[in-house]
DNA sequence: GAGCAATTATTAGCAGGCTAATACTTTAAC
DNA sequence: GTTAAAGTATTAGCCTGCTAATAATTGCTC
């Protein structure tokens, strides 16, 4: 390999390291009981912070695409986590809400989340976080072009 | 953040990043007139440098689960740039071979994503490769225990 | 060698990621 | 004000990831 970007390298390397975390947070929710998988996790922890969000921004902020929004949150309804409320200003907007049941959950979740973040993390440091964000950041960017 | 684990960050980056290199993958595909997924794509690369490979192994190679290399196998046999030839030492297995097609399908794309591997690691340095590794590696390995 | 456990692959069912097409509403242009 | 364009959400259809259950074969143990 004269350069690292001639192997498959990074490409795999990022795939299966997602693969991993998504695992180990599902197993870690079946363990606790949590009927919830990670997406739709990452969904009431973005209503948690932003009650009466727009579903459209509910997927810029999380990087998924509108259909999929609109599944995870019919999912999350059907589970009384959630609420659609009718935007007043613009009626072809939902305004997002987490139901009392969800607040619940989300209020159980976190701290497992968080210790499974610290987990992952282990003995990485600050130095090595700057690093990480820099090399993702640059492959990011390296496709927006 | 007093940590970086603290943060949702790490999860959130290395999942929108390999959704980017993805996308990136399949559009340049699909400009070229590339009948492929980018999933089918990692098997072709496998098969391809281990002719006769079994499933088993095709799926620990990918980290894929056995179900997902079933279906996408099926699909490259449909497309006539797989084989799935019995094995004679054990009638369990299959040997998955490239068919003439699938060679050439295998030969055309490479260049293809040998450039896409460039363009996403662009300036980035072996130093920096370095760091991916072992932070990947260490997230990666903080999980499996 | 009979019976049981492990291995290999498949099937079915649910969830999520993507595109394309559609319905409805709002905004802009004239 | 009417019409056209843009924005918001949904639906449908394909592909992939996961689990659980199944079928067929092999290996192990007695």
């Amino acid at each position: 390999m004269t350069h690292p970007s001639d192997s498959r390298a990074y490409f795999f390397k990022i795939d299966t390291t997602i693969k991993k975390i998504r695992n180990v947070l599902q197993k870690r929710f079946n363990d606790s009981g949590f009927d919830l998988t990670v997406d739709q996790w990452v969904l009431i922890d973005h209503v948690a912070r932003n009650q009466g969000i727009s579903q459209n921004m509910l997927a810029e902020l999380t990087t998924k695409d509108a259909p999929t929004v609109t599944r995870i949150l019919d999912l999350l309804v059907k589970k009384g986590l959630v609420e659609r409320r009718m935007s007043d200003e613009d009626r072809r907007k939902f305004n997002i809400f987490l139901m009392p049941e969800g607040t619940k959950t989300f209020e159980m979740v976190l701290p497992v989340v968080k210790e499974i973040r610290r987990q992952g993390w282990g003995e990485l440091n600050e130095e090595d976080y700057a690093h990480f964000v820099r090399i993702m950041d640059s492959i990011y960017q390296n496709f927006s072009e």
